[in-house]
DNA sequence: GTAGAACCTACCGCTGACGTCAGGTGCAAG
DNA sequence: CTTGCACCTGACGTCAGCGGTAGGTTCTAC
């Protein structure tokens, strides 16, 4: 697959696509003519990549964690650095639902008023 | 109160006290000096932007919907606003839990691995 | 009245995940 | 063989929420 393709079936950009290998990511081949090469898994990669950004991991957590899920092992390092993940991102949905609720309490204080 | 103070009660720094006002966030007298002068109010406003911050409200939305909050009642215009992020922050703690099972997970794989 | 802490404005710097050129090359179709 | 789209590298631009510095002023304490 070539990078267009994979940007379509991912719905990511293409120059994402190239920011992703600069990141180590991704590691496409070439072709003879320097264009790159994309197996099949790239575009389910891709969709992780975008889910894990989505929970506010840098590209370079991300490249961390790539070793770990291909050989399905962990190192302590690994191990702590997840932990630390879970622990921030599971802290982040509490300030999240905070936030909300005050938004929550913004909505119904005005209801009233109307009420 | 003057920004230092209000700095240290609220736990941010004068930095970002002289950018909230920048932004239309707060807006302090002056004494004849010059200097900035806070009311008793500072405090909790400054925790509030805070909070909403830690959801991804931009400063701009903090400023839109400032006048809610200190008049209780919102505009048709408003309260569209309010729902549209409401939406966008439930969308965030779906995607983080989300990003939360996937290094779950990869923690589970890699504890069956070792065990 | 003077030291020094706290304040002021103005401005440049930083980070991250890309967007957006510019200028040149690869490749499939007719 | 040429059209033309897709691709390439390299480099600068963007946005947000501040951090940090420079150079000068105000306020508080003694």
């Amino acid at each position: 697959m070539r990078i267009g393709d994979v940007a379509r079936r991912s719905g990511v950009s293409v120059r994402a696509l190239r920011y992703y290998e600069e990141q180590g990511l991704l590691k496409p081949t070439r072709s003879p003519g320097g264009q790159r090469e994309y197996g099949e898994d790239a575009v389910d990669r891709v969709r992780f990549f975008q889910q894990l950004y989505a929970a506010g991991l840098p590209s370079r957590r991300i490249a961390e964690l790539l070793p770990c899920v291909d050989t399905g092992t962990t190192t302590a390092e690994q191990r702590a650095m997840l932990d630390a993940e879970r622990d921030r991102i599971r802290k982040q949905i509490d300030e999240y639902t905070a936030a909300l609720a005050r938004l929550d309490e913004i909505v119904v204080a005005a209801a009233d008023r109307r009420a």
